[in-house]
DNA sequence: CTCATATTAAACCATTTTGTTTATAAAGTA
DNA sequence: TACTTTATAAACAAAATGGTTTAATATGAG
């Protein structure tokens, strides 16, 4: 996973905007600039690295430029959350049969210092 | 989800060192810090970020400090992917739904500019 | 007690980030 | 053509980030 999509998602003003575009097919710039407090440079800037990291795609539409959601970096960003998780828990599951042998055993062979 | 999490996670060497976590169950700072360049007190500054993103749980044992995932952040964070990918995927398909029902319509009424 | 090991804290510096302001560009409208 | 709208580019400042070096702290070993 490169790292410029992580970056891209670390600012709260970027991930707003992909919560919008979750929700709303289509923006352009403006509309996206009206939910927030600062210029519209800034917003334009934003859209810029989140382009940048493919987290959105742009079409040209007269003036304006329409931003969406680019679902295939989403889905590999999803997958990435998924493989972590697999990794960890795989091992966990592991960890836990273990333990439930090792109990097992215990309760077959008990406490017994004259053992062996 | 909390900013911090993000934010964590937007460093590469933070992330190396939670894919070690994901594989590894527990490892002291010293044994992860053999896996980079940089100093340990870096390495060090990284763990702190981590611990405060609540990514990983730290447990003291004589001068080490064993460090783990934290399964409950992570899994948080998988939700925010799947919630994300969710909300688009819905919309999508219903999108989808209605260019099929458009379709349909106009293979019952195909061309016709007498229609009504 | 003293020394070595493992780790964090504090001060500092270079680089990156995020916002602002000013300027520029492209496309529709009067 | 001149004007307005929509948006980006460029220059700049303040704040955050990530690394280093120098101390400081805690714990086990001799």
């Amino acid at each position: 996973m490169p790292n410029d999509i992580f970056s891209a998602l670390a600012d709260p003003t970027r991930r707003r905007i992909l919560d919008m575009l979750a929700d709303i097919e289509e923006l352009p710039a403006s509309q996206i600039h009206e939910q927030f407090q600062v210029s519209p440079q800034a917003i334009s800037k934003h859209l810029k690295i989140l382009l940048e990291a493919k987290l959105i795609i742009v079409e040209k539409r007269a003036q304006q430029r329409m931003y969406r959601i680019n679902t295939s970096t989403m889905l590999a960003f999803e997958d990435w959350s998924r493989n972590m998780r697999q990794r960890w828990s795989r091992r966990l599951d592991t960890f836990e049969a273990v333990m439930k042998a090792e109990m097992a055993k215990a309760a077959t062979t008990p406490t017994d210092p004259e053992e062996s």
